[in-house]
DNA sequence: CTGTACTTCCT
DNA sequence: GGAAGTACA
């Protein structure tokens, strides 16, 4: 096809065989030069941590000998520059073609953008495809076109779309090898010597690689799947999927997930196995929140750094890192808490309750910045997914229009860990120090009796700590912060109003909290597990401001665009996008909805009306078209104001006029990306369609 | 059977 | 905090 040429199928979180569209569209087109780049500079902040690092090795490694076998192998790149480094490839291949699969988040829209303009300029027909979500983030939207803003309402639309997920693909049987004779791989180099033994310890319970996630998929659907809504609330259960690490990579499609677990919904929905059916509800629900990821990161690319809410702009972080180290080692005094983050930094695993818990502690009872705690995670986990872990920790931390109110701590007996570990197995498996306490106790052993303490061999203060915060000094000190908070945004505006203070909210906007210096380097509790980083990591951190230690109230804000509150909105806001879905070719098989819950849950916006504004002028929302006629279609385009829909927000609920008003309870929700820094990467607009033929563009 | 107090979970 | 479920009069 296309001349002859072979083509470039780039791999990248998509590391698999088997229902892979970009590959399949190379096999297709003839010979296929198979592609990784390494370029973890590119990522920023977000440098892979080590054991993220290793999942990767090995699935390359797997995914090079699968490619083998089929006929080809995968060409490796050391770069800094993933777009340079295609090029390279093609002028040293003469491949004619691109192909890969679309990621969503903000650091790979930009880069895809630019590597479709700038191949696409050199005369390379470039394709994309969606390889990682059951539907486009853009494909999803309410009645009125517009993209969701909570959960719930987003999932009960994509389990009722009018047509199914595309139907996953069988692997190739044979893949024709493009020369690479001229374009010599590089090796990459995805561990140091002082990182090798911690690593070691990983291959024993996981295994990487595409057809192994293709195993555990099948376990867990044929066995574990069926007790998933009994078991899920147990902390050390072998009853999750296990399967967050292969998604992250892509080894296993996502698709072919939703079509396994609807088979055995039907099933078991014929045998009248309710709880089965519930169980493969909440299940798929936790892919619902996975796609949800994507979706709030394509709608909101800064997500992953900023809140999605503007109410806790002047939230008094607690900035003070020997909270967050004490978090960090397992050593708050809270045993649920501390046999989590150790469980954590041992293994590189969490079970989403412990995950619920440790954040929801460091957001709620130390109230660490919570970007922080999500940076951590980056750093630790083995699954670690920057849109996840975006959405996780904005939905702990109240910043989501569906999540939870900001002020309340919720289920504090959940720290004393009888829900999720009723036996105290999980604590005294990651606690030794408190292995001897009864189960009574093993949970609270700050109010346990001093004989039970000498008897078990704890000593509080000295082999275990004290709690490190008191639940009741977490509440009071979480109230004034909130009132400090108020006093706060209430002395901006005024100080708006009186126009001598215009430079505030710009100074705010950049300066975010900056990370704590080095934080990996500074974690092991063991010498062995020492985390050496390589120059690149410590580069990553080099550039931050230390926070101060002297200041652990400094009031230190999240930061927020400029947003000028004098002027109403009906004003100035800017253009609808109206038409992003026009050119989509929505998939013709008839909808199967079978069993499918479909309820639809109140919208359950939160009573957070404590600024009382109303009149919110987005201005620095840019107004862009949403729409390019392509090919004698219109293809969605990915802008920055089609996919920021604060205006649209603004509008309708303007109109409503109500005292429910979305807005009124969340004046700046929605107003969170500041585009020009979007700009300064150079995206005006970034196709996400998989169809963009030769010289399409320009 | 309906009303109501109580519990659980919430992305 | 509130919806949705549960137990019981």
């Amino acid at each position: 096809m296309s001349g002859g040429g072979c083509s470039i199928v780039w791999f990248r979180r998509d590391l698999r065989v088997e229902d892979n569209p970009a590959l399949a569209a190379g096999v297709r087109a003839g010979a296929v030069i198979a592609v990784f780049i390494w370029a973890p500079e590119e990522e920023g902040h977000y440098y892979p941590g080590r054991v993220s690092r290793w999942w990767l090795k090995q699935s390359l490694a797997h995914l090079d000998s699968s490619l083998k076998s089929l006929g080809t192998t995968l060409v490796t790149k050391r770069s800094t520059d993933s777009v340079s480094s295609l090029i390279e490839i093609v002028k040293s291949t003469g491949a004619t073609q691109l192909f890969f699969n679309h990621l969503y988040d903000p650091i790979s829209l930009v880069r895809d953008h630019r590597a479709k303009e700038l191949l696409t300029d050199y005369g390379i027909a470039v394709r994309s495809f969606n390889a990682d979500l059951l539907y486009e983030p853009w494909e999803v939207n309410d009645d009125q076109g517009r993209p969701f803003i909570t959960f719930s309402d987003f999932w009960d639309k994509c389990l009722s779309m009018p047509y199914d997920p595309a139907a996953p693909m069988l692997p190739p049987k044979r893949i024709t090898s493009g020369d690479v004779s001229r374009c010599p791989s590089d090796v990459l180099v995805f561990e140091d010597e002082s990182e090798k033994g911690s690593n070691a310890l990983l291959a024993r319970a996981w295994s990487p690689g595409w057809s192994n996630a293709d195993k555990a998929l099948t376990t867990f659907i044929n066995g574990p799947l069926i007790e998933y809504s009994v078991n899920r609330r147990k902390a050390d259960s072998a009853t999750t999927s296990f399967l967050s690490p292969h998604l992250h990579f892509g080894e296993v499609s996502v698709r072919k997930v939703f079509h396994l677990v609807r088979i055995k919904q039907v099933v078991w929905g014929n045998e009248g196995n309710t709880a089965g059916e519930e169980s493969v509800n909440l299940f798929l629900k936790s892919i619902g929140l996975r796609e949800y990821s994507r979706y709030l990161s394509f709608n909101h690319p800064y997500s992953h750094e900023r809140p999605l809410l503007g109410h806790l702009k002047f939230f008094p972080w607690v900035v003070d890192e020997g909270y967050f180290k004490a978090w960090r080692q397992g050593r708050t005094g809270y045993p649920l808490v501390d046999a989590g983050m150790r469980e954590l930094w041992a293994t590189g695993w969490l079970h989403d309750r412990i995950r619920v818990v440790v954040s929801s502690f460091f957001v709620k009872v130390l109230q660490l910045p919570w970007r922080w705690g999500m940076k951590y995670f980056w750093d630790t986990l083995l699954d670690a997914d920057l849109e996840s872990d975006a959405l996780g920790w904005q939905y702990i931390s109240g910043t989501l229009p569906d999540g939870r109110e900001f002020d309340r701590i919720d289920n504090p007996q959940q720290l004393e860990g009888y829900k999720f570990d009723p036996n105290g197995e999980y604590v005294r498996r990651w606690l030794p120090e408190l292995a001897r306490l009864p189960t009574e106790w093993v949970h609270h052993p700050w109010n346990t009796p001093e004989s039970v303490l000498q008897a078990a061999g704890v000593e509080l203060g000295s082999n275990y700590p004290l709690p490190i915060v008191e639940i009741d000094a977490a509440k009071a000190r979480l109230q004034e912060a909130l009132s400090e908070m108020w006093q706060q945004e209430a002395a901006w505006r005024a100080a708006i109003e009186n126009g001598t203070d215009e430079g505030l909210g710009e100074s705010m906007e950049s300066a975010p909290i900056a990370f704590p210096r080095d934080i990996q380097m500074e974690i092991d509790p063991e010498p062995a597990r020492n985390n050496n980083a390589p120059a690149t990591m410590v580069r990553h951190h080099g550039d931050q401001r230390v926070p101060s230690m002297t200041s652990s109230f400094l009031r230190v804000e999240e930061e927020e665009p400029s947003v000028d509150l004098r002027n109403s909105a009906e004003d100035s806001r800017a253009e609808v996008p109206t038409n992003m879905n026009l050119g989509q070719e929505p998939r013709r098989e008839e909808s199967n909805q079978g069993g499918l819950q479909t309820v639809r849950n109140n919208n359950n916006l939160r009573q957070f009306d404590t600024f009382g504004l109303q009149n919110t002028d987005y201005s620095t929302a840019e107004s862009s078209s949403s729409t390019r006629e392509r090919d004698g279609g219109v293809v969605p385009v990915w802008s920055p104001a089609a996919s920021s829909f604060s205006e649209q927000l603004v509008g309708e609920e303007n109109s409503l006029g109500s005292g429910s008003s979305y807005l009124q309870r969340h004046p700046q929700s929605h107003q969170i990306i500041n585009w020009r820094r979007l700009s300064q990467t150079g995206a005006r607009s970034w196709e996400m369609e998989n169809t963009v033929e030769p010289n399409a563009i320009g």
